[in-house]
DNA sequence: CTTGATTCCGAAAGCGCTTTCGGAATACGT
DNA sequence: ACGTATTCCGAAAGCGCTTTCGGAATCAAG
């Protein structure tokens, strides 16, 4: 509780408050040297500007807000250091807080964004796991609040977001894979109301399309994303009388559940089925073995994410503000051509 | 941008502005009737309270900060989502806001608590990967800021903390180990500086002790807490002439990383050489073999640290809020008996 | 030396909410 | 009927900082 305050610090000097508050905020109509002497005494009597107070006279936040949706388990731990590191980069960099909200469900998720955005809270919001029909987004429009969005909707055209080509990393998926011979590539794939698991969806029946392969829903199967449902994936696509020779995974933690299905059936992922996953988490260096993927440049992103959002909060075009990123194929273990 | 402010409210139902606030703050002071009327039109006109102005009036920051060191790699991911949801329903049970701050380095840290603490932003603090001597703490107290540390210190008395009993977690490690029929147990640890780690190497000895087994100090192997850390101390341990039959990792991620290493040196985890790691990550059921790890019971972790914190915010004297809870042996398929 | 332009700072009005205080209106007692 | 308690609400003073406005002092120019 800092108990220096404006006043205390402005008669010190003998200086008004008004004076001392502009001295500090660097306004031009204060000479050099008062400003000087301020912001001396300021350090030397260790003066904090109160930010409630500032927030309050100025009406801005001075924060956005990340708000994350969180069904135990599904949860892509990975991503989240480092977003959160990344975003907190860019956001201190203006002396900015970082609010997170975890939210138990889609409802709920709404009501908090009203709440955050309504009371004054946070002057942008950053959402992820975006749906490809999200109505957080048009909430969010109307509730005029400035954002961006870690992952596009179906339809992205007006507001600003940052995303990686799930698309086409699952067709260089197949593709990759079709060239090593494989001809029965299946795909587990997530819930397909994640926009990212029904591009990655699509992806891989485009990459079957380009190989000229046939597109057999049989060899698509659904999973959750995590392990668990990889496993259990896994399991079904081994009850198929014409078994894959390869699988795409929709993430790497999937993947692992899947090749452990695999091992526990008998057939050893990378010799006698490739497995590829997605996300290149470092973990995957150290499966058994190790996980051949797509791996998403995550280390900037959330930087990134961080930027654009103080851009439009600064007023800029969300329009401007849209980025598409490429995944790219990590070769490792897993993937190899088909058994003879 | 909340347009329906206080004396909109207010003068819409011909009432003063104090007089409308106390209503909806459930003062006593006003008649049961108005209040509903109040409340009622609150909620029709869409009112949010200002948070800031609410704040600077109250002088109370309504917010809890949660900072965490980040030096990239080394972060024990898993734990992240899981605490800052629980976190974050402790806090919003209050409507609280949590503020999430990431440091890069341990004086970025110190200047970070100090400016969120003297700024007014936070009400409370929640620091976690504590040092065995951690500066953090005295700074906190100096600045009178509420705090609850995730993790004890070497001399945890006067401060309210929140811990798992790692040395006894890998004294029972040991205890079961040496059960199996083993002798030469070894011990991947992590930065000393950790208490966490400093405790699980002294739970590791005293288990040895306990079993009149030498403590050997080329059996302690130091690790960084990520994958390649438990990789490479596993190989030293494997230029050892009287090689361990049996390790104790510092976490499942190291163990990981071990395991690998052992599998490269022609030897299977969990027949010819034991591995048990720590945290119980659900990761651990899917490696190859599934791996025998201490669960700590981290689900419910964040929600009562953010309880604890509330509590202390509130007055309570911090020395009645230390809690330490229990690992449990989650035996899979890594512990075996050492080869004959 | 006067005039008009600059510099630089003081004064004051908020930002939107909370909270103490006092008093009018109503209730209670005898 | 009186006086004394209670209820319930209006009035007003902040919380600590920002920002517009105007004016005194200093400057350059005629």
């Amino acid at each position: 509780m800092s108990k220096v305050t404006l006043k205390a610090l402005s008669q010190h000097l003998g200086l008004t408050e008004g004076t001392v508050s502009r001295a500090i905020n660097d306004y031009k109509d204060i000479s050099p040297s008062t400003r000087e002497r301020v912001k001396k005494a300021a350090t030397e009597l260790g003066y904090r500007p109160n930010s409630n107070a500032r927030r309050l006279a100025t009406g801005k936040a001075e924060c956005v807000g990340f708000v994350l949706p969180w069904q135990a388990g599904t949860i892509s731990e990975p991503f989240l250091g480092e977003l959160l590191s990344g975003l907190s980069d860019a956001i201190s960099a203006r002396h900015w807080d970082l609010n997170v909200a975890v939210s138990r469900s889609a409802k709920d998720e709404l009501s908090i964004i009203t709440r955050l955005a309504q009371s004054g809270r946070v002057s942008g919001l950053v959402i992820s796991r975006t749906l490809s029909h999200d109505p957080r987004i048009e909430h969010m429009q109307n509730l005029g609040i400035p954002f961006v969005s870690h992952g596009r909707t179906a339809s992205p055209e007006d507001y600003a977001w940052f995303d990686i080509d799930n698309f086409g990393a699952f067709r260089e998926a197949v593709w990759h894979l079709s060239e090593l011979g494989h001809t029965q590539i299946a795909h587990i794939h997530g819930p397909l109301d994640y926009n990212f698991a029904a591009s990655r969806l699509a992806g891989y029946r485009r990459g079957l399309l380009d190989r000229n392969l046939d597109v057999d829903p049989a060899m698509e199967a659904k999973s959750d994303m995590t392990q668990d449902g990889g496993y259990l994936a896994m399991r079904y696509l081994l009850t198929l009388n014409q078994c894959p020779t390869a699988i795409c995974c929709v993430s790497d933690m999937v993947a692992v559940g899947a090749m452990r299905a695999l091992r526990e059936h008998g057939k050893m992922p990378g010799k006698d089925v490739s497995v590829i996953g997605y996300d290149g988490l470092p973990m995957g260096e150290h499966t058994h073995p190790a996980l051949t993927t797509m791996a998403q440049p995550l280390q900037m992103a959330g930087k990134h994410i961080g930027e654009m959002l103080l851009a439009v909060v600064d007023g800029d075009d969300p329009k401007k503000h849209q980025e598409l990123w490429n995944a790219t194929l990590t070769r490792r273990e897993t993937d190899c051509p088909p058994p003879s």
